[in-house]
DNA sequence: GTGGCTGCAAAGCGTTTGCAAGGAT
DNA sequence: ATCCTTGCAAACGCTTTGCAGCCAC
């Protein structure tokens, strides 16, 4: 993964430094999901050196590398997600209670999404479904494991 | 519609003044979808005494009356769409040669959303489907009528 | 050596807020 | 009379940017 980033990188013709290595191994160090600003913090744990305009500087250079996604869950925050390399149709259930990502397979709905640009007479070059829904558990028996009522996330 | 909204706020307890009557006249006085910068300019050129805080306290308040939706298009700019009273089951196509926003009904998708997250235990409270698209007929023939080639927006 | 990369700090943008005055009920 | 609403301007959070120095190539 690791490795297809810097390919990618040397194609666009920019340069393999120190910064960029720290980032892309932050951003890929886990499944989370994660704000421009949790990177930071991520990468600055490891690497002092590293500044926040530069993470802010790369971000663009890994989406733009398609392994890194950019998401809107709630319309407000930018999230990035690092899960795009292993399941590229996915889109993102957020739990009303707990504020847990749910990741699932958007197939179906990419198709139908298709076939309506179709019948306007568009292409579709980007799409993006976003989900809340409550834990229906939670409502019936006040409790549940997966729905831990703590802010989390999953891949 | 501007009777549905007065009601509603007298229903949540607020009061009716001339400030928010110019921002639900100028909300609802067309079927574009505005900014909040761009309702501000409209409500102004009526009213002079309106101030921006005020149409960025009021929109919340129009948003909650489900008159108004809010919208994230592109995942940056924050939109408003003022034809959810007559079409309560839309989403968007953003034309990325024009700009141009197209409707069309999500009641499908809406479906094989419900199923899916039921599947996962889920239920749905509220979801955005954003879609951006070529025009083809631009593509092929290098000119479109519909497509304007011009920021423009259509109900 | 050169042109891209970087840190720093300042600026930018859209939005929110504290406050004191004003106005609807 | 009361308490919500408002304008103003300052503050806010996130992101971008100008600049001077640095470093991968």
């Amino acid at each position: 993964l690791r490795e297809q980033v810097l390919t990618f990188l040397r194609r666009e013709g920019a340069k393999i430094t120190p910064r960029r290595l720290a980032i892309v191994e932050a951003a890929f160090s886990s499944a989370e999901h994660f704000s421009a600003d949790e990177l930071f913090e991520r990468v600055r744990a490891k690497d002092q050196r590293v500044s926040r305009a530069t993470v802010y500087r790369t971000l663009p250079l890994l989406v733009k590398s398609g392994l890194l996604r950019e998401l809107h869950l709630d319309g407000e925050r930018t999230l990035y997600d690092p899960n795009y390399g292993d399941h590229p149709d996915h889109s993102h259930i957020v739990c009303s209670d707990c504020g847990k990502i749910i990741e699932f397979d958007n197939s179906p709905i990419a198709r139908l999404v298709e076939m309506i640009s179709e019948s306007k007479g568009m292409r579709v070059t980007h799409k993006e479904v976003q989900v809340e829904a409550r834990c229906e558990k939670l409502a019936r028996d006040g409790k549940c494991d997966t729905c831990t009522h703590e802010p989390a996330q999953q891949a």
